[in-house]
DNA sequence: TTAGGGTTAG
């Protein structure tokens, strides 16, 4: 369409920016964004909402949170699901302060409240140890004309568990049974956890006798709670057993139910037996490859890791993008820079835009391999592309022009991130002054230290 | 004539 100068609609950029959002292609919505924007089109409310998921995925907060600005800006008022969604994400990253505060705003904007917004919060105030606000405003849902569902009753029941209010967890988990409230999966394998947390782990397994027995199938979760449980218990031969037996049976395994039994028997002291575990995912029998490589990854297990990716990528059978993700983490973490190239250039060659993670750390193998044109290229590339990067890759391309000791490119960027409204100008600051120190490089240090100490003392005086 | 958003358990 560029090609032949069809100019594209609203339509067309949100299912592009939704796709690269499904395949957790995040660098690639935002440079999609960044195209619709330069296309004159604006972005309604509900291109708005999803960007702010985007941003959020992509660990750009203060990004996500400027959306909020710019929609006011576009006289396109944040609604219910705007505030919720970023909401959300400060809880998917522990930034439970920033959720309570961004609450208050809501309530002050008169921004409507619904049933999401409370199950979020209910969590919120149990993260941050506050187990009688979330009571308190579970059981004020329902003045606000909001029923609680499964979800809020779940949530509930997991800070009451936290909270080691374990009479009041009884008792909710009985009141949905009397109250009709339907129970789930997750219910059960929440009340499970908790009488795990109370040691009772007899009470435990009868409750997956019981959920079975009202039809509701137990799950990865599930096995891998009640096998810790019996670990703990020092029943570890039933959990093998009933390890043993899930493998035969066809549920699904996953990678934490999978390490989950690794541990036990790490834990209860038969290394041979978890090291037997981890040596049977090379060649995985019921297991998916793709599981099989992030367990093996977690572990720290970089042979057979590396072996069963190869072998997969060659299969064509990674269609995952965190599976990439996690093989770049662990080639890094074991200073192994020519395999985190490696793997890059299998996903760039298969169209797969690394997130903000994976491009630091192939910046960082690029300049432990000296390879900085190749550096320096993709950030060009990247940043040609609209992609918006956290700080830290910003700063982590600084280091790499100093450790070459390009000073001109030093200045360049820095001149150019200073003028960037995104970029924490005090952390630039020092990052740049240290690139300085480092190089030995005094008054240039001292240069950039006082810079940035006037222009404290200027905004000190325009307030 | 086209479509798209947020919440729970190991």
């Amino acid at each position: 369409m560029e090609q032949d100068n069809v100019s594209g609609d609203l339509v067309l950029y949100s299912n592009l920016i939704d796709l690269a959002r499904k395949l957790c292609d995040y660098s690639k919505a935002i440079s999609i964004f960044t195209r619709l924007k330069a296309s004159t089109i604006t972005p309604d409310l509900i291109a708005y909402n999803s960007m702010i998921n985007v941003f959020g995925k992509a660990k750009l907060f203060r990004e996500a949170r400027l959306v909020l600005q710019e929609m006011a800006d576009n006289a396109v008022q944040p609604d219910t699901v705007s505030y919720s969604t970023l909401l959300a994400i400060y809880v998917d990253n522990q930034k439970f302060v920033e959720a309570l505060s961004l609450f208050s705003q809501m309530n002050e904007a008169k921004c409507p409240l619904d049933l999401t917004t409370c199950n979020i919060m209910i969590d919120v105030y149990g993260q941050l140890h506050m187990p009688k606000e979330a009571d308190r405003l579970f059981w004020s849902m329902r003045k606000m004309g909001i029923q609680p569902n499964v979800v809020s009753y779940n949530t509930l029941l997991r800070v009451y568990g936290e909270a080691e209010l374990f009479g009041e967890a009884i008792h909710l988990f009985r009141l949905m049974q009397s109250k009709d409230v339907p129970q789930n999966v997750v219910t059960y394998n929440t009340m499970i956890h908790i009488y795990g947390k109370t040691l009772e782990h007899e009470k435990a397994t009868n409750l997956v006798q019981e959920m079975k027995k009202r039809g509701i199938e137990p799950n990865a979760i599930t096995y891998s709670t009640i096998i810790s449980i019996w670990e703990k218990a020092g029943k570890l031969d039933r959990a093998a057993i009933l390890f043993q037996k899930l493998r035969s049976s066809g549920v699904r395994i996953d990678e934490v139910l999978y390490q989950t039994m690794i541990v036990a028997y790490e834990r209860a002291g038969l290394v041979a037996h978890a090291k037997r575990l981890l040596h049977e995912l090379k060649r995985p029998d019921n297991i998916p490859r793709e599981t099989a490589i992030a367990i093996l990854a977690r572990a720290g297990r970089v042979e057979e890791a590396t072996w069963v990716f190869r072998q997969a990528f060659d299969a064509g059978e990674v269609k995952d993008i965190s599976v990439f993700g996690c093989m770049i983490n662990l080639f890094s973490k074991n200073k192994k820079y020519s395999n985190v190239v490696e793997v890059f250039e299998k996903m760039r060659q298969v169209g797969y835009f690394p997130d903000s993670d994976v491009i630091a750390l192939v910046l960082n193998a690029f300049g432990k391999l000296r390879e900085f044109d190749k550096a320096d290229a993709l950030y060009r590339q990247m940043h040609q592309e609209g992609c918006v990067f956290p700080d830290e890759v910003h700063f982590q391309m600084l280091s790499l022009y100093g450790a070459r000791k390009d000073f001109m490119m030093v200045e360049s960027l820095f001149e150019e991130l200073d003028s960037n409204p995104n970029v924490n100008k005090k952390e630039l600051h020092l990052v740049v002054a240290s690139i300085y120190e480092r190089a030995d490089r005094l008054n240039d240090a001292s240069r950039v230290m006082n810079r940035m100490n006037q222009r404290a003392i200027r905004s000190h005086d325009h307030t």
